[in-house]
DNA sequence: CATAAATACTACCTCCTTGTAGTATTTATA
DNA sequence: TATAAATACTACAAGGAGGTAGTATTTATG
């Protein structure tokens, strides 16, 4: 249920960047930007590139650009590359012998808003987010 | 958002206790009866203690009681306890910049999310999660 | 009073996440 | 071709949460 620190980051980072989506950002630029860690989005942003979402130029002059299908990628893709999205399905409070099928008192009013959560993951783009002129 | 590991057992103890309000438990049956470290729940009961939820009986044939107002302890209030209760009024994306006020187009979405389940944990007590014979 | 069975206290260990450091590799350009 | 500026890789350090261990204290009971 909670987005790791390492999902905040990305998830900052890519939607700074859908606000500018034609620009290319090194590492540096967005560390000074975002206030990341410098050697953490060193880490951070080769895995971005892997999973898709940026694609990186190498040498002199190099740095990180969007995808141009940024418009269509989901806060849950991002969160699957770095949390797993599957920490969304459980119980909330971690009970291991239940489910939706033997159930307590709370999972009839937890169960809505779990699957409501996860279904405005999946539902919401960068592109949405970038929107606004939000400052990041 | 999340709930500890530590909150969870909380939780475990007391409504597994609220099923059978009346009845002592000793550590050692509270850790064979769920499955939690003996260690970890003899560190933990006290502080469930010192917070009025229990009471302790020291010496041979001693063990912790709930109290009798378990039937008005809120999930909020042991979360409470434990975790910090509010770190269900942060964003979710973990951005510092906004709140309520300058919001991202997520947080029309996920404010009422965060409400609803603020509340929910607000209300939902002990008694009303021990009402079924649900096995922990 | 001695013993046993319980809670209380305190220190430590382990694992995972976050963050840091150093070095290798790639490429534009003077 | 040398240099500079960028990404890529790998190892390690710090901190917190979860869990373990040992010992002290309390009290019923024979
Ligand atoms: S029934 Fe209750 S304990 Fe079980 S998964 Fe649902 S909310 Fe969690
Ligand atoms: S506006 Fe968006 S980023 Fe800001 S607190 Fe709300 S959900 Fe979080």
């Amino acid at each position: 249920m909670k987005l790791s620190k390492t999902s905040e980051h990305a998830i900052r980072v890519l939607v700074f960047m859908a606000q500018t989506p034609e620009e290319q950002y090194s590492v540096n630029t967005l560390h000074e930007t975002l206030n990341i860690p410098f050697k953490y989005l060193g880490r951070l942003m080769p895995s971005l590139a892997a999973a898709g979402f940026v694609v990186a130029t190498h040498g002199k002059n190099g740095g990180y650009k969007l995808l141009l299908n940024y418009e269509f990628v989901t806060i849950a893709s991002i969160i699957d590359v770095i949390d797993a999205m599957d920490s969304y399905s459980q119980c909330i409070l971690g009970f291991e012998n239940c489910g939706d099928g033997k159930s307590c008192p709370l999972h009839g009013y937890w169960g809505p808003h779990r699957d409501a959560i996860k279904k405005l993951w999946e539902t919401v783009t960068l592109k949405d987010l970038a929107k606004r002129g939000f400052k990041i």
